[in-house]
DNA sequence: CCTTTAATTAAACACTGTTCAAAATAAAGT
DNA sequence: ACTTTATTTTGAACAGTGTTTAATTAAAGG
């Protein structure tokens, strides 16, 4: 028993995660398992640790793909408008989309905790970057006299709030009338929000008291 | 082995739920297992599935403790101060306070989900309704105008984005610099926020297009 | 005092992720 | 072509998980 050699490292890797997104749309992720994982895939599960790590570090690679789609979808929703407040619509509603469309990836992909000894690893962290990065630039174009460290904190605002109506909304703990949807909530808050932003300039307006 | 009534049902309970609690003191709820709390207090763990129904529903009894603990702060930081838009800021600092206090047990509490054959009990449903009402009531001081259904929404909105700021300050997720805090993006959310929404009584700039 | 009732648990069950030595084969060396 | 080396793969064992159940025992009722 060793060396098949269906496939390479890589097209296993592929593969699994796959199988993981795969699963992942039809049923949560308390009921994956490395083992019917390895089952599902052909291999034994210690293949699958010796490839990935461990399975942490498995579900791990499998986040990554989500966030590679995830960037993807923003992206091109980016590019289908010029407004800078639309844009930042866009790319809300795009994240909010994904969340309802994938429940359970997105789910996994932030309730999946690596032990504290092991740090999220760099790949991951400039994934995220990137995003902020998209946010800020629409801030920009939106608010030019605006402060790079104003565009910052702006950009964390607001991805936490969208953030976290998505989380609510997929876990359906928002217990909202059914004209409240997300959807709804992601304008209002940016509605609101940039409305009075973009014309606070000057560092004005913005600590309290 | 049977009977030994060193504890009613009901002591059992909240032995087993401070157990549960000052364990997530320490240690993120992945390493707390039925096992160990069984050893912890001195009972086995067939014992506890039949006092809770599962371990599921066992945590699900600490989660109500701690959505009782939260509602607590919140309402005695409610009666410091008369200003609605205070008494939101200091509500939401309140909350975000307790996660970051008490961040396993805040992770817990909105990651834990139950299968889903069996549905969120009504206790759980009523308590988080009635934090609801608590900003609304804000709402409706800060605006005596709007009507219910803007407040339902706000209200919503407001505590999603508030959430959202606390999920990824635990998770350590916000990457943001040292000076961007989750309690300077919770003022620049609500100042913004609330700045433009108090002024926008009769629907008007509310809904994008 | 005997019977009934109910609380408690040890043991078994079917899982889980992980480790590791053994097995199998592909590749390299002669 | 044959041997050796190196590498991939896995089955089996291990320690752990939540849950079920039959047996045990203490308390309550008559």
């Amino acid at each position: 028993m060793a060396r098949r050699k269906d496939h390479s490292p890589e097209e296993l890797k592929a593969l699994v995660i796959e199988a993981v997104l795969g699963f992942l749309q039809e049923q949560p992720a308390q009921k994956l398992s490395l083992r019917q994982l390895a089952k599902m895939v052909g291999y034994s599960p210690g293949t699958l640790i010796n490839l990935f790590g461990s399975y942490a570090h498995l579900i791990l690679a499998a986040n990554a793909k989500t966030l590679d789609l995830i960037a993807d979808k923003l992206k091109k929703a980016l590019v289908s408008t010029e407004d800078p407040q639309s844009q930042l619509s866009l790319i809300a509603l795009e994240y909010l989309s994904f969340a309802k469309q994938h429940p359970f990836q997105w789910q996994i992909l932030f309730e999946h905790h690596l032990a504290e000894e092991d740090e999220v690893p760099q790949w991951q962290l400039s994934r995220i970057d990137g995003l902020f990065t998209l946010i800020e630039k629409c801030l920009e174009q939106l608010n030019p006299h605006s402060q790079e460290d104003e565009r910052h904190k702006a950009s964390r605002v607001i991805w936490a709030a969208v953030h976290g109506i998505c989380t609510l909304e997929v876990d359906n703990k928002l217990f909202a009338q059914d004209l409240v949807t997300g959807e709804s909530m992601i304008n209002s808050l940016l509605n609101h929000y940039l409305g009075s932003w973009k014309k606070s300039n000057k560092h004005q307006g913005d600590e309290q008291q």
